[in-house]
DNA sequence: GTCTATATCAAGATAGAC
DNA sequence: GTCTATCTTGATATAGAC
């Protein structure tokens, strides 16, 4: 916690609120886990990944590991903390997704989208837990979230309102696919590009 | 069960699949409840609404009619079938307060999603509860999803891929307001018009 | 760092008497 | 239609020995 400055470093004029709020919270420290703690939050991830957060007890999570219950709290305070370190994790992840998709494309706006589309998809149960509630306040999950837009942002080309109304679209979208809200006859795909289209900045 | 026809009148050249799919259901009994049971419904809907399905027990709500739990099953099967009423009741009253607030509007389309906005924040858990799951396939949930669209179709004017997408950025919209997602800078207001602006029929 | 034993609590659901 | 009694299962978490 020593890293974290009051003062992050000149402000360019051109800078908005979010660009500052991004350079504060890279310079902390991410509180890093005990190679321990990090083997739990992977094996819990697994059982996330197959089965959704019902799959994921203290007890699942260490017969995996081999162990009993009560062990796990020698190397993590409680289960929120796991839910935290996935959260984050799934954060990072699906930013790096959008990040490698979009390098070298044409249309960085409709790649980006349908990167987050595709790992949303590909990581359904994480992409809710990610989803499902308020983010924890600590810097953890809060530096993940930044690196999480970042695609976006820059494919918006600096039009920070249209990054947010194509994130509510995408995620809205993302979200009736994944629970097959939408009918069988909609055409997904043109249902997509209707939006994103609509959506682009002028 | 007797009331479903196989044919369910003729249909006209300018019908679409919804439309004719709504005509069939429609005509179908909703299988209702008993007097007992829609009490029962009742009370598990004021808990819903003050605490979320974390606070609808069957305990809970046994206790609040007076009650103990076991008895709830001479007139319900199961937690499932609270639920899926409780679920029908949304969608019916969701659409029900958008085609009230669309009535004599000049703006149909942004008094539809206002008006899906303001229910949804005043309903939070059982909007929540609504979108949480695939719907259950039965005539009551089905017949209820009918009615939550209908406003929300007209006011796109037949454009059904475009109602798809207003309803995607709407839902993804207010769950991030909800989840409390979006950063103290937005300004909401302005993100929901440029939103529907750029989602308009043309 | 792991164990056993346990506390604590709560959930959904059923059987059978009245 | 309600009751008591109970089943079955499961969860998070702590204490204290090794």
């Amino acid at each position: 916690m020593s890293g974290a400055s009051p003062e992050p470093g000149p402000v360019a004029p051109g800078d908005d609120l979010r660009e500052v709020r991004e350079r504060e919270l890279v310079e902390l420290e991410v509180p890093s886990l005990t190679p321990r703690a990090q083997q739990i939050v992977e094996v819990a991830l697994e059982l996330l990944e197959e089965g959704g957060m019902d799959a994921v007890s203290m007890r699942i999570v260490a017969g995996r590991l081999g162990v009993r219950a009560p062990s796990l709290y020698k190397h993590l305070p409680d289960k929120g903390a796991i839910e935290n370190a996935m959260i984050a994790i799934g954060l990072r992840r699906q930013g790096a997704a959008m990040e490698t998709a979009v390098e070298g494309a044409d249309d960085a706006l409709w790649t980006v989208v349908q990167a987050f589309r595709r790992w949303g998809k590909e990581h359904r149960h994480l992409y809710e837990l990610m989803m499902a509630a308020p983010l924890d306040p600590g810097p953890l999950v809060r530096s993940a979230e930044l690196v999480a837009g970042r695609a976006l942002r820059e494919a918006m080309d600096g039009d920070a309102l249209g990054a947010f109304a194509v994130w509510s679209f995408s995620h809205g979208l993302l979200t009736l696919e994944l629970q097959g809200r939408l009918p069988p006859g909609v055409d997904v795909e043109l249902l997509w590009r209707r939006g994103i289209d609509a959506l682009r900045p002028r």
